[in-house]
DNA sequence: TCATAAATGATTGACTTCAATCATATCCAA
DNA sequence: TTGGATATGATTGAAGTCAATCATTTATGA
Protein backbone atom coordinates (compact mmCIF):
# COMPACT_ATOMS: atom_id res chain seq x y z
CA UNK A 1 0.00 0.00 0.00
CA UNK A 2 1.38 3.35 -0.72
CA UNK A 3 2.72 5.75 1.71
CA UNK A 4 3.18 9.76 1.09
CA UNK A 5 6.26 10.62 0.42
CA UNK A 6 7.44 12.08 3.57
CA UNK A 7 6.98 8.73 5.35
CA UNK A 8 9.85 7.09 3.32
CA UNK A 9 12.20 9.84 3.23
CA UNK A 10 12.07 9.92 7.09
CA UNK A 11 12.31 6.28 7.09
CA UNK A 12 15.51 6.06 4.95
CA UNK A 13 17.06 9.13 6.95
CA UNK A 14 15.93 6.84 9.70
CA UNK A 15 18.11 4.18 7.91
CA UNK A 16 21.16 6.06 7.36
CA UNK A 17 21.17 6.92 10.99
CA UNK A 18 20.95 3.68 12.31
CA UNK A 19 23.90 2.60 9.87
CA UNK A 20 25.98 5.66 10.91
CA UNK A 21 25.15 4.56 14.60
CA UNK A 22 26.28 0.41 14.55
CA UNK A 23 28.48 0.82 11.66
CA UNK A 24 27.25 -2.55 9.98
CA UNK A 25 23.67 -3.98 10.04
CA UNK A 26 22.46 -7.22 8.05
CA UNK A 27 19.02 -7.03 6.11
CA UNK A 28 17.17 -8.63 9.01
CA UNK A 29 17.77 -6.59 11.57
CA UNK A 30 17.31 -3.53 9.39
CA UNK A 31 13.43 -5.23 8.47
CA UNK A 32 12.63 -5.52 11.86
CA UNK A 33 14.51 -1.85 13.20
CA UNK A 34 12.34 -0.29 10.40
CA UNK A 35 9.61 -2.16 10.47
CA UNK A 36 9.24 -3.16 6.67
CA UNK A 37 9.78 -6.39 4.75
CA UNK A 38 12.43 -7.17 3.28
CA UNK A 39 11.74 -6.08 -0.29
CA UNK A 40 11.16 -2.81 0.92
CA UNK A 41 14.39 -2.76 2.98
CA UNK A 42 15.77 -3.72 0.07
CA UNK A 43 14.58 -0.89 -1.96
CA UNK A 44 15.99 1.60 0.78
CA UNK A 45 19.09 0.33 0.50
CA UNK A 46 19.36 0.52 -3.41
CA UNK A 47 17.84 4.20 -3.28
CA UNK A 48 20.46 5.11 -0.83
CA UNK A 49 22.76 3.53 -2.26
CA UNK A 50 22.83 5.39 -5.52
CA UNK A 51 22.68 8.20 -3.60
CA UNK A 52 26.13 7.37 -1.91
CA UNK A 53 24.84 7.79 1.31
CA UNK A 54 25.13 3.92 2.33
CA UNK A 55 27.39 1.21 0.77
CA UNK A 56 25.73 -2.20 0.27
CA UNK A 57 27.19 -5.29 0.99
CA UNK A 58 25.61 -8.84 0.84
CA UNK A 59 23.72 -9.50 2.78
CA UNK A 60 23.65 -6.17 4.59
CA UNK A 61 24.57 -2.70 4.73
CA UNK A 62 27.57 0.00 5.77
CA UNK A 63 27.53 3.37 7.02
CA UNK A 64 28.77 6.22 5.09
CA UNK A 65 31.12 6.56 7.72
CA UNK A 66 33.00 3.61 6.84
CA UNK A 67 32.65 4.59 3.15
CA UNK A 68 34.84 8.01 3.84
CA UNK A 69 37.37 5.94 5.50
CA UNK A 70 37.27 3.48 2.92
CA UNK A 71 37.69 6.07 0.52
CA UNK A 72 40.35 7.68 2.29
CA UNK A 73 42.29 4.21 2.20
CA UNK A 74 41.25 4.06 -1.35
CA UNK A 75 43.28 6.83 -2.45
CA UNK A 76 46.14 5.41 -0.19
CA UNK A 77 45.91 2.15 -2.51
CA UNK A 78 46.68 3.81 -5.60
CA UNK A 79 49.85 5.39 -5.62
CA UNK A 80 51.00 2.38 -3.89
CA UNK A 81 53.84 1.62 -5.63
CA UNK A 82 55.74 5.31 -5.50
CA UNK A 83 54.12 5.92 -2.11
CA UNK A 84 55.01 2.83 -0.58
CA UNK A 85 58.70 2.85 -1.38
CA UNK A 86 58.50 6.49 -0.09
CA UNK A 87 56.89 5.01 3.00
CA UNK A 88 59.93 2.62 3.47
CA UNK A 89 62.80 5.04 2.77
CA UNK A 90 60.85 7.51 5.38
CA UNK A 91 60.45 4.71 7.85
CA UNK A 92 63.93 3.41 7.75
CA UNK A 93 65.32 7.12 9.18
CA UNK A 94 63.48 6.48 12.57
CA UNK A 95 65.54 5.37 15.33
CA UNK A 96 63.90 4.03 18.95
CA UNK A 97 62.87 6.97 21.36
CA UNK A 98 62.40 9.59 18.88
CA UNK A 99 59.85 11.99 18.44
CA UNK A 100 58.20 11.82 15.30
CA UNK A 101 56.24 14.55 13.36
CA UNK A 102 53.43 13.04 10.87
CA UNK A 103 51.73 15.72 8.31
CA UNK A 104 48.17 15.06 6.33
CA UNK A 105 48.04 13.20 3.27
CA UNK A 106 47.85 9.88 2.43
CA UNK A 107 51.73 9.57 2.33
CA UNK A 108 51.72 9.81 5.99
CA UNK A 109 49.36 7.25 6.68
CA UNK A 110 51.49 5.15 4.31
CA UNK A 111 54.78 6.17 6.95
CA UNK A 112 52.14 5.51 10.14
CA UNK A 113 51.65 1.97 8.23
CA UNK A 114 55.14 1.04 7.91
CA UNK A 115 56.10 2.07 11.29
CA UNK A 116 53.56 -0.32 12.46
CA UNK A 117 55.01 -3.36 10.84
CA UNK A 118 58.55 -2.10 11.69
CA UNK A 119 58.19 -0.37 15.21
CA UNK A 120 61.12 1.39 16.92
CA UNK A 121 60.68 1.28 20.84
CA UNK A 122 59.66 4.17 22.72
CA UNK A 123 58.30 6.31 19.63
CA UNK A 124 56.67 9.20 20.31
CA UNK A 125 54.57 10.31 17.44
CA UNK A 126 52.61 13.99 16.77
CA UNK A 127 50.72 14.73 14.43
CA UNK A 128 47.04 16.44 13.45
CA UNK A 129 46.17 13.96 10.90
CA UNK A 130 43.05 12.48 12.61
CA UNK A 131 42.96 9.48 9.64
CA UNK A 132 46.09 8.21 11.18
CA UNK A 133 44.73 7.91 14.78
CA UNK A 134 42.80 4.44 14.62
CA UNK A 135 46.24 3.11 12.92
CA UNK A 136 48.22 4.69 15.95
CA UNK A 137 46.48 4.39 18.93
CA UNK A 138 46.70 0.56 18.87
CA UNK A 139 50.60 1.11 18.58
CA UNK A 140 52.16 -0.91 21.79
CA UNK A 141 54.82 1.08 23.29
CA UNK A 142 54.33 4.03 21.29
CA UNK A 143 52.56 7.90 22.62
CA UNK A 144 50.92 9.59 19.84
CA UNK A 145 50.44 13.39 20.41
CA UNK A 146 47.48 15.39 18.33
CA UNK A 147 48.14 19.28 18.22
CA UNK A 148 44.68 19.94 18.45
CA UNK A 149 42.86 22.55 16.38
CA UNK A 150 40.24 23.06 13.97
CA UNK A 151 38.39 20.22 11.96
CA UNK A 152 38.34 20.79 8.07
CA UNK A 153 35.43 19.07 7.15
CA UNK A 154 36.44 17.33 4.00
CA UNK A 155 39.70 16.29 5.02
CA UNK A 156 40.40 14.82 8.48
CA UNK A 157 43.02 17.31 9.48
CA UNK A 158 43.14 19.88 12.41
CA UNK A 159 44.61 23.22 11.71
CA UNK A 160 44.36 27.15 12.72
CA UNK A 161 45.86 29.30 15.30
CA UNK A 162 45.27 26.08 17.79
CA UNK A 163 47.52 24.43 15.72
CA UNK A 164 50.45 26.55 15.57
CA UNK A 165 50.45 27.55 18.82
CA UNK A 166 51.01 23.98 20.01
CA UNK A 167 53.49 22.97 17.30
CA UNK A 168 55.29 25.78 18.26
CA UNK A 169 55.55 24.30 22.09
CA UNK A 170 57.08 20.69 20.98
CA UNK A 171 60.48 19.41 20.10
CA UNK A 172 60.63 17.10 17.16
CA UNK A 173 63.31 14.73 15.84
CA UNK A 174 62.43 14.28 12.76
CA UNK A 175 59.12 15.90 10.56
CA UNK A 176 57.76 14.04 7.25
CA UNK A 177 55.67 16.44 5.58
CA UNK A 178 53.96 16.86 1.98
CA UNK A 179 53.03 19.20 -0.77
CA UNK A 180 51.06 19.64 -3.09
CA UNK A 181 53.32 20.06 -5.73
CA UNK A 182 57.16 20.86 -7.08
CA UNK A 183 58.70 23.77 -9.53
CA UNK A 184 62.26 24.77 -9.98
CA UNK A 185 60.88 27.87 -7.51
CA UNK A 186 60.03 25.98 -4.86
CA UNK A 187 57.11 23.48 -2.95
CA UNK A 188 53.76 24.63 -3.33
CA UNK A 189 50.41 23.26 -1.34
CA UNK A 190 46.86 24.38 -1.47
CA UNK A 191 46.24 25.93 1.61
CA UNK A 192 47.71 29.01 3.74
CA UNK A 193 46.68 27.39 6.84
CA UNK A 194 48.51 24.34 6.20
CA UNK A 195 51.50 26.05 5.28
CA UNK A 196 51.67 28.11 8.30
CA UNK A 197 51.44 24.84 10.84
CA UNK A 198 54.49 22.80 8.48
CA UNK A 199 56.87 26.54 9.32
CA UNK A 200 56.01 26.02 12.45
CA UNK A 201 56.59 22.54 12.42
CA UNK A 202 59.71 23.02 10.67
CA UNK A 203 61.20 25.72 13.33
CA UNK A 204 61.12 23.09 15.97
CA UNK A 205 62.01 19.84 14.10
CA UNK A 206 65.79 18.83 13.91
CA UNK A 207 65.13 17.29 10.65
CA UNK A 208 62.56 17.80 8.16
CA UNK A 209 62.09 15.68 5.37
CA UNK A 210 59.55 16.51 2.23
CA UNK A 211 57.86 13.04 0.94
CA UNK A 212 57.00 13.78 -2.99
CA UNK A 213 56.56 11.79 -5.55
CA UNK A 214 57.33 12.34 -9.26
CA UNK A 215 53.21 13.03 -9.86
CA UNK A 216 53.96 16.37 -8.13
CA UNK A 217 56.62 17.26 -10.28
CA UNK A 218 55.91 20.12 -12.15
CA UNK A 219 52.56 20.94 -10.53
CA UNK A 220 51.74 24.25 -8.83
CA UNK A 221 48.94 24.83 -5.88
CA UNK A 222 47.58 28.00 -5.01
CA UNK A 223 50.40 28.92 -2.17
CA UNK A 224 54.13 28.71 -2.14
CA UNK A 225 55.44 26.82 0.27
CA UNK A 226 59.09 27.87 0.36
CA UNK A 227 62.37 27.21 -1.89
CA UNK A 228 64.49 24.41 -2.18
CA UNK A 229 66.87 25.79 -0.04
CA UNK A 230 65.14 25.63 2.88
CA UNK A 231 64.42 22.06 2.12
CA UNK A 232 66.87 19.66 4.20
CA UNK A 233 65.64 16.22 2.95
CA UNK A 234 63.71 15.14 0.05
CA UNK A 235 62.48 11.73 -0.10
CA UNK A 236 61.39 10.55 -3.51
CA UNK A 237 61.31 8.17 -6.48
CA UNK A 238 62.36 10.62 -8.51
CA UNK A 239 66.48 10.79 -9.25
CA UNK A 240 68.66 13.94 -9.45
CA UNK A 241 69.06 13.82 -13.50
CA UNK A 242 64.63 13.94 -13.39
CA UNK A 243 64.79 16.86 -11.33
CA UNK A 244 67.84 19.01 -12.67
CA UNK A 245 65.43 18.36 -15.97
CA UNK A 246 62.52 19.99 -14.39
CA UNK A 247 65.02 22.92 -13.66
CA UNK A 248 65.72 21.33 -10.01
CA UNK A 249 68.95 21.60 -8.27
CA UNK A 250 69.60 20.41 -4.62
CA UNK A 251 72.40 20.65 -2.09
CA UNK A 252 74.02 17.17 -2.28
CA UNK A 253 72.52 15.02 0.12
CA UNK A 254 69.41 16.63 0.06
CA UNK A 255 67.56 13.63 -2.11
CA UNK A 256 66.82 10.36 -0.27
CA UNK A 257 66.42 8.30 -2.97
CA UNK A 258 63.65 5.77 -2.54
CA UNK A 259 65.25 1.72 -3.93
CA UNK A 260 61.96 -0.43 -4.76
CA UNK B 1 48.91 -29.70 1.42
CA UNK B 2 49.78 -28.67 4.61
CA UNK B 3 51.76 -25.52 5.04
CA UNK B 4 53.96 -24.19 7.89
CA UNK B 5 52.52 -22.38 10.69
CA UNK B 6 54.23 -19.27 10.17
CA UNK B 7 52.67 -19.13 6.85
CA UNK B 8 48.97 -19.39 8.01
CA UNK B 9 49.68 -16.57 10.49
CA UNK B 10 51.51 -13.92 8.29
CA UNK B 11 48.45 -15.00 5.99
CA UNK B 12 45.98 -14.23 9.09
CA UNK B 13 47.72 -11.21 9.89
CA UNK B 14 47.66 -9.77 6.31
CA UNK B 15 44.09 -10.40 6.25
CA UNK B 16 43.01 -8.10 9.49
CA UNK B 17 45.16 -5.71 7.89
CA UNK B 18 43.44 -5.68 4.53
CA UNK B 19 40.30 -5.53 6.65
CA UNK B 20 41.58 -2.66 8.59
CA UNK B 21 42.39 -0.87 5.46
CA UNK B 22 39.39 -1.60 3.86
CA UNK B 23 36.65 -1.52 6.49
CA UNK B 24 34.73 -4.48 4.87
CA UNK B 25 35.92 -7.18 2.36
CA UNK B 26 33.33 -9.57 0.59
CA UNK B 27 35.02 -13.48 0.47
CA UNK B 28 35.63 -13.46 -3.18
CA UNK B 29 38.16 -10.58 -3.11
CA UNK B 30 39.99 -12.15 0.21
CA UNK B 31 40.70 -15.15 -1.62
CA UNK B 32 41.80 -13.58 -4.91
CA UNK B 33 43.96 -11.26 -2.03
CA UNK B 34 45.21 -13.97 -0.68
CA UNK B 35 46.12 -16.13 -2.95
CA UNK B 36 43.41 -18.97 -1.13
CA UNK B 37 40.81 -20.73 -2.05
CA UNK B 38 37.31 -20.16 -0.53
CA UNK B 39 37.29 -22.87 2.33
CA UNK B 40 40.26 -21.60 3.70
CA UNK B 41 39.31 -18.32 3.81
CA UNK B 42 36.15 -18.49 5.64
CA UNK B 43 38.74 -21.00 7.89
CA UNK B 44 41.10 -17.98 8.33
CA UNK B 45 37.82 -15.81 8.83
CA UNK B 46 36.32 -18.19 11.39
CA UNK B 47 40.12 -18.57 13.39
CA UNK B 48 40.56 -14.77 13.66
CA UNK B 49 36.94 -14.06 14.13
CA UNK B 50 37.16 -16.25 17.59
CA UNK B 51 40.16 -14.45 18.59
CA UNK B 52 37.88 -11.27 18.25
CA UNK B 53 40.38 -9.61 15.73
CA UNK B 54 37.53 -9.60 12.95
CA UNK B 55 34.07 -9.17 12.92
CA UNK B 56 32.18 -11.65 10.09
CA UNK B 57 29.47 -10.81 8.23
CA UNK B 58 26.90 -12.68 6.05
CA UNK B 59 29.32 -12.94 2.43
CA UNK B 60 32.32 -11.06 4.08
CA UNK B 61 34.25 -9.07 7.40
CA UNK B 62 34.90 -6.22 8.64
CA UNK B 63 37.85 -5.30 10.52
CA UNK B 64 38.38 -4.61 13.77
CA UNK B 65 38.42 -1.33 13.60
CA UNK B 66 34.69 -1.00 12.84
CA UNK B 67 34.09 -3.44 15.48
CA UNK B 68 35.62 -0.77 18.57
CA UNK B 69 33.09 1.96 16.74
CA UNK B 70 30.32 -0.25 16.98
CA UNK B 71 31.05 -1.40 20.34
CA UNK B 72 31.26 2.20 21.25
CA UNK B 73 27.62 2.81 19.78
CA UNK B 74 26.81 -0.15 21.32
CA UNK B 75 27.59 0.98 25.01
CA UNK B 76 25.66 4.05 23.91
CA UNK B 77 22.70 2.50 23.22
CA UNK B 78 22.33 0.98 26.52
CA UNK B 79 21.84 3.64 28.86
CA UNK B 80 19.89 5.63 26.15
CA UNK B 81 16.60 5.92 28.02
CA UNK B 82 18.19 7.91 30.45
CA UNK B 83 21.12 9.27 28.21
CA UNK B 84 18.52 10.27 25.87
CA UNK B 85 16.91 12.53 28.69
CA UNK B 86 19.74 14.36 29.80
CA UNK B 87 21.59 14.89 26.18
CA UNK B 88 18.23 16.34 25.10
CA UNK B 89 17.47 18.90 29.11
CA UNK B 90 21.40 19.82 27.88
CA UNK B 91 20.78 20.17 24.03
CA UNK B 92 18.08 22.70 24.89
CA UNK B 93 20.64 25.21 26.53
CA UNK B 94 22.70 25.46 23.48
CA UNK B 95 21.50 28.45 21.47
CA UNK B 96 23.01 30.12 18.12
CA UNK B 97 26.49 31.58 18.47
CA UNK B 98 27.47 29.42 21.59
CA UNK B 99 30.64 28.03 22.32
CA UNK B 100 30.51 24.64 23.44
CA UNK B 101 32.49 22.38 25.02
CA UNK B 102 31.09 18.51 24.94
CA UNK B 103 33.50 16.15 27.45
CA UNK B 104 35.13 12.49 27.15
CA UNK B 105 32.34 9.64 27.64
CA UNK B 106 29.33 8.31 25.90
CA UNK B 107 26.87 11.29 27.29
CA UNK B 108 28.86 13.83 25.07
CA UNK B 109 28.47 11.52 22.19
CA UNK B 110 24.61 11.31 23.04
CA UNK B 111 24.69 15.28 23.41
CA UNK B 112 26.15 15.75 19.87
CA UNK B 113 23.67 13.18 18.12
CA UNK B 114 20.68 15.81 19.85
CA UNK B 115 22.44 18.62 18.12
CA UNK B 116 22.77 17.32 15.14
CA UNK B 117 19.15 17.14 15.14
CA UNK B 118 18.50 20.46 16.23
CA UNK B 119 21.32 22.71 14.96
CA UNK B 120 21.35 25.63 16.24
CA UNK B 121 23.17 28.52 13.78
CA UNK B 122 27.26 29.07 14.32
CA UNK B 123 27.77 26.95 16.63
CA UNK B 124 31.42 26.38 17.76
CA UNK B 125 32.45 23.03 19.47
CA UNK B 126 35.20 22.73 21.79
CA UNK B 127 36.24 18.86 22.57
CA UNK B 128 38.98 16.63 23.00
CA UNK B 129 36.41 13.38 22.35
CA UNK B 130 37.55 11.88 19.04
CA UNK B 131 35.03 9.47 18.43
CA UNK B 132 32.49 12.83 18.44
CA UNK B 133 34.47 14.02 14.89
CA UNK B 134 32.78 11.76 13.04
CA UNK B 135 29.36 12.99 14.01
CA UNK B 136 30.34 16.76 14.13
CA UNK B 137 32.71 16.72 11.08
CA UNK B 138 29.66 16.76 9.25
CA UNK B 139 27.18 19.39 11.12
CA UNK B 140 27.19 22.00 8.44
CA UNK B 141 27.17 25.92 9.38
CA UNK B 142 29.30 24.63 12.83
CA UNK B 143 32.98 24.84 13.82
CA UNK B 144 35.11 22.05 15.78
CA UNK B 145 38.07 23.17 17.69
CA UNK B 146 39.56 20.15 19.01
CA UNK B 147 42.00 20.95 21.99
CA UNK B 148 45.14 18.25 21.12
CA UNK B 149 46.87 16.60 23.57
CA UNK B 150 48.01 12.81 24.28
CA UNK B 151 45.85 10.36 22.96
CA UNK B 152 44.49 7.52 25.24
CA UNK B 153 44.79 4.09 23.36
CA UNK B 154 41.94 2.76 25.21
CA UNK B 155 39.47 5.70 25.42
CA UNK B 156 39.48 7.81 22.45
CA UNK B 157 40.17 10.66 24.07
CA UNK B 158 43.09 13.31 24.25
CA UNK B 159 44.69 14.78 27.93
CA UNK B 160 47.72 15.79 29.24
CA UNK B 161 49.47 19.58 29.53
CA UNK B 162 49.00 20.07 26.07
CA UNK B 163 45.45 19.64 26.05
CA UNK B 164 45.30 22.21 29.59
CA UNK B 165 47.18 24.18 28.10
CA UNK B 166 44.96 24.72 24.94
CA UNK B 167 42.18 24.74 27.18
CA UNK B 168 43.02 27.67 28.97
CA UNK B 169 43.43 29.34 25.94
CA UNK B 170 39.68 29.07 24.78
CA UNK B 171 36.13 31.12 25.78
CA UNK B 172 33.67 28.56 26.43
CA UNK B 173 29.69 29.90 26.46
CA UNK B 174 28.93 26.23 27.83
CA UNK B 175 30.73 23.32 29.33
CA UNK B 176 29.01 19.69 29.32
CA UNK B 177 31.41 17.44 31.87
CA UNK B 178 30.75 13.85 33.20
CA UNK B 179 32.02 12.05 36.08
CA UNK B 180 32.03 8.58 36.84
CA UNK B 181 30.66 8.87 39.88
CA UNK B 182 28.94 11.42 42.65
CA UNK B 183 28.71 10.62 46.75
CA UNK B 184 27.56 13.48 49.75
CA UNK B 185 31.72 14.52 49.17
CA UNK B 186 31.41 15.38 45.67
CA UNK B 187 31.49 14.11 42.07
CA UNK B 188 34.29 11.45 41.20
CA UNK B 189 36.32 11.10 38.52
CA UNK B 190 38.93 7.76 36.93
CA UNK B 191 41.60 9.66 36.21
CA UNK B 192 43.51 12.83 37.20
CA UNK B 193 44.59 14.03 33.69
CA UNK B 194 40.75 13.94 32.84
CA UNK B 195 40.04 15.63 36.25
CA UNK B 196 42.73 18.04 35.37
CA UNK B 197 41.77 19.23 31.86
CA UNK B 198 37.98 19.77 33.78
CA UNK B 199 39.05 21.85 36.09
CA UNK B 200 40.71 24.00 33.06
CA UNK B 201 37.82 24.13 31.68
CA UNK B 202 35.14 25.36 33.92
CA UNK B 203 37.70 28.20 35.04
CA UNK B 204 37.12 29.33 31.15
CA UNK B 205 33.59 28.48 31.22
CA UNK B 206 30.54 31.12 31.72
CA UNK B 207 28.88 28.14 32.70
CA UNK B 208 29.99 24.55 33.33
CA UNK B 209 27.03 21.50 33.51
CA UNK B 210 27.64 18.40 34.88
CA UNK B 211 25.99 15.37 33.44
CA UNK B 212 24.76 12.17 35.28
CA UNK B 213 22.12 9.92 35.39
CA UNK B 214 20.79 7.68 38.59
CA UNK B 215 23.64 4.82 37.73
CA UNK B 216 26.66 7.17 38.85
CA UNK B 217 24.53 7.78 42.41
CA UNK B 218 26.90 6.41 45.37
CA UNK B 219 29.36 5.35 43.07
CA UNK B 220 33.08 6.77 43.93
CA UNK B 221 36.13 6.64 41.66
CA UNK B 222 39.80 6.74 41.97
CA UNK B 223 39.73 10.68 41.96
CA UNK B 224 37.91 12.72 43.54
CA UNK B 225 36.50 15.89 41.20
CA UNK B 226 35.06 18.20 43.08
CA UNK B 227 32.64 18.96 45.93
CA UNK B 228 29.10 20.25 45.12
CA UNK B 229 29.91 23.97 46.00
CA UNK B 230 31.53 24.26 42.87
CA UNK B 231 28.83 22.69 40.12
CA UNK B 232 26.79 25.14 38.59
CA UNK B 233 24.52 22.93 37.25
CA UNK B 234 23.62 19.07 37.22
CA UNK B 235 21.58 17.62 34.73
CA UNK B 236 19.97 14.36 35.96
CA UNK B 237 16.90 11.74 35.71
CA UNK B 238 17.34 11.98 39.52
CA UNK B 239 14.98 14.25 41.42
CA UNK B 240 16.08 16.65 44.47
CA UNK B 241 14.65 13.80 47.19
CA UNK B 242 16.43 11.13 45.53
CA UNK B 243 19.85 12.87 46.06
CA UNK B 244 18.93 14.56 49.46
CA UNK B 245 18.17 10.76 50.56
CA UNK B 246 21.88 10.41 49.36
CA UNK B 247 23.20 13.07 51.51
CA UNK B 248 23.40 15.75 48.38
CA UNK B 249 21.40 18.96 49.55
CA UNK B 250 21.75 21.41 46.27
CA UNK B 251 21.25 24.90 46.09
CA UNK B 252 18.52 26.10 44.52
CA UNK B 253 18.17 25.97 40.63
CA UNK B 254 21.41 23.52 39.82
CA UNK B 255 19.33 20.18 39.16
CA UNK B 256 18.11 20.58 35.39
CA UNK B 257 15.54 17.30 35.66
CA UNK B 258 15.03 15.72 32.28
CA UNK B 259 11.47 15.46 31.45
CA UNK B 260 10.50 12.11 30.00
C1' DT C 1 63.02 -42.14 9.32
C1' DC C 2 58.34 -42.62 10.16
C1' DA C 3 53.79 -41.82 12.07
C1' DT C 4 50.85 -38.31 13.34
C1' DA C 5 48.80 -34.01 13.03
C1' DA C 6 47.64 -30.15 10.35
C1' DA C 7 46.50 -27.38 6.32
C1' DT C 8 44.51 -27.23 1.89
C1' DG C 9 41.09 -27.56 -2.11
C1' DA C 10 37.11 -29.79 -3.96
C1' DT C 11 32.51 -31.23 -3.43
C1' DT C 12 28.06 -31.50 -1.52
C1' DG C 13 23.54 -30.14 0.21
C1' DA C 14 21.09 -26.95 3.17
C1' DC C 15 20.22 -22.37 3.67
C1' DT C 16 20.21 -17.28 2.45
C1' DT C 17 20.21 -13.45 -0.37
C1' DC C 18 18.63 -10.99 -4.26
C1' DA C 19 16.25 -8.93 -8.27
C1' DA C 20 12.18 -9.31 -10.96
C1' DT C 21 7.39 -9.71 -11.27
C1' DC C 22 2.73 -9.11 -9.79
C1' DA C 23 -1.41 -7.81 -7.25
C1' DT C 24 -3.02 -4.49 -4.06
C1' DA C 25 -3.59 -0.38 -1.60
C1' DT C 26 -3.11 4.47 -1.21
C1' DC C 27 -1.20 8.94 -2.47
C1' DC C 28 -1.48 12.85 -5.30
C1' DA C 29 -2.63 15.82 -8.96
C1' DA C 30 -5.78 17.16 -12.40
C1' DT D 1 -13.82 12.80 -7.77
C1' DT D 2 -11.19 10.17 -10.63
C1' DG D 3 -7.23 8.17 -13.01
C1' DG D 4 -2.55 7.46 -12.98
C1' DA D 5 1.53 7.06 -10.31
C1' DT D 6 3.85 5.03 -6.63
C1' DA D 7 4.91 2.38 -2.41
C1' DT D 8 4.34 -2.05 -0.47
C1' DG D 9 4.47 -7.20 0.49
C1' DA D 10 4.40 -11.78 -1.37
C1' DT D 11 6.26 -15.04 -4.45
C1' DT D 12 9.62 -17.20 -7.30
C1' DG D 13 13.76 -18.84 -9.48
C1' DA D 14 18.55 -17.94 -9.98
C1' DA D 15 22.72 -17.15 -7.77
C1' DG D 16 25.47 -16.92 -3.79
C1' DT D 17 27.04 -18.34 0.90
C1' DC D 18 28.25 -21.59 4.31
C1' DA D 19 29.60 -25.66 7.19
C1' DA D 20 30.73 -30.38 6.89
C1' DT D 21 33.14 -34.01 4.81
C1' DC D 22 36.84 -36.20 2.31
C1' DA D 23 41.14 -37.08 -0.06
C1' DT D 24 45.66 -35.25 -0.60
C1' DT D 25 49.80 -33.22 0.65
C1' DT D 26 53.25 -31.81 3.79
C1' DA D 27 55.10 -29.96 8.24
C1' DT D 28 56.41 -31.52 12.73
C1' DG D 29 58.03 -34.21 16.41
C1' DA D 30 59.33 -38.53 18.33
Amino acid sequence: MRVPRHVVEARRSRLTELLLERGYLPISELCEELGVSEATARRDLSALESEDRITRTYGGALGEFNATFTSFRERLRHGTEAKGGIARAAAALVKPGMKVYLDAGTTAFAIAQELRRHLPERLTIITNNLALLETLGSLPGAKTIVLGGQLLERQSVLLGNEAVKAAAAQEIDLAFLSAQGMTDTGLWNSQRDIIRLQHAVMKRACRSCFCLDRSKLGRTAPEHLGAWTKVGTLISDLSLPELRQAGITLKPGTLLPTHS
